[in-house]
DNA sequence: TTTATGTGATAGTAATACTATCAAAAAAAA
DNA sequence: TTTTTTTTGATAGTATTACTATCACATAAA
């Protein structure tokens, strides 16, 4: 059996379809590339044709412009990465263990996956961890939220949120607790890898330690101590 | 008495100090206001120094490029953040009133302070909650990091990691947890204003759910159950 | 075999992100 | 007070970015 996994996405995203073309899928491919080497300031469709072997225009008529193909890559992501929590936890009966298990994933480094052809997951977690939150750091966040296009983030973190409730129906904050585990698997990693004096992982760079930081912080959140 | 509040910049930070000359503070004052209108991206030396009355040229004198005003002026707010935490803590005598009075001052929207004349904190605080991150999500954080541009950050981050193990001395992850807040002062906010899928607080938009969410998430984390 | 679709090649424009030069004005030193 | 230094304003110029437009060719669908 080959299966292949195939996401579908918002079409505001994009002009035209990139998965559906050769040239597009060579887009989505070698974009995920450059902007992991280069970053997203230094990122451009003239740099990225060059490299595919086309010509700006060609990427013109795929994406609208480098912010939209930005927010393409890293919704792609959190499909993916829901996707994947759903593997991994669907078999799972007690939602604690299943929390646990998603804070793993989340905090993890990614291993590329052999699912997909045109995306290299590993690439695309380090580029979600330092890029990630330009996608809607921006001013024209309510018009790209109109259109829908952090659906996959927030259908994640829906999805953490329920798992939650059924941890502690009583917890006041689900979604709130949800999107900060989510920001901080990437924000605590980033930190312990640049700015060590944020974290308490020195130069360990070890996931295991960003994980324990947040499974402290969730259960302790999820199982309060009776306080006056 | 007339004191007004003087914060010692990083000099890698400028070319010239801009809190030396008339023209100097004008830029500070003006880009405060014309990042908060149009946002980072938009934001060209060339629309400062037409808002100025100055050239580009002369705004070139001061700072290097746009990114380096950016974490001039997020420096700038992190060190009179950490000032008015301790001139609103000092006199508290119990570490967990310090640290609700710390997570009230992080979470609440700045009333312009009358202590700095070519500072408005209020806009700026609203330009850290969009732009903050900004700072450090490029490709030269190392860099950046080593001429220590983010010492502010990270002095704010320890007092505050300080009070935590003054809450409990026991806690794993004062620095972890002090980041975190920090951090989600800011994006639970951003997102209770802008995708407020992403927090429990719907169409509320009151600091006062994101000061409840950060006082349970912490004093939760500080003083736990005890468990299995 | 016509027609539609996708691509490559080329050209062009307005704006951005700078650097360089020069002279006038203002401030500091002699 | 005069000289010297510092600061500013004005102008010019360059490479790169972020696009838009056009045309012809190749290929695939009707």
């Amino acid at each position: 059996m080959n299966l292949s996994l195939q996401i579908k996405m918002n079409e505001k995203l994009f002009l035209r379809n990139p998965e559906e073309t050769d040239l597009g899928r060579q887009i989505i491919l070698n974009s995920i590339v450059l902007i992991h080497k280069v970053g997203f300031e230094l990122f451009t469709f003239k740099k990225l044709a060059e490299k595919i072997g086309t010509t700006e225009a060609g990427i013109y008529r795929y994406f609208e412009n480098k912010h939209r193909l930005l927010v393409y890559i890293v919704s792609w992501y959190w499909s993916w990465l829901e996707y994947k929590v759903m593997v991994h936890t669907n078999n799972i009966s007690s939602p604690e263990i299943k929390l646990k298990k998603i804070i793993e994933i989340l905090a993890t480094q990614v291993k590329d996956d052999v699912q997909t052809k045109h995306v290299d997951e590993q690439l695309l977690h380090e580029i979600v961890r330092m890029e990630g939150a330009k996608a809607y750091l921006t001013r024209h966040v309510t018009d790209d939220n109109k259109q829908r296009l952090f659906k996959p983030y927030k259908d994640l973190c829906t999805a953490i949120a329920v798992i939650i409730l059924e941890c502690n129906p009583k917890y006041k904050f689900p979604r709130s607790l949800s999107s900060t585990i989510i920001e901080m698997a990437h924000y605590q990693n980033f930190f312990m890898r640049n700015l060590p004096a944020l974290t308490d992982f020195g130069g360990i760079k070890d996931d295991r330690k960003v994980i324990a930081f947040l499974e402290d912080l969730v259960f302790a959140s999820l199982f309060p101590a009776k306080r006056k």
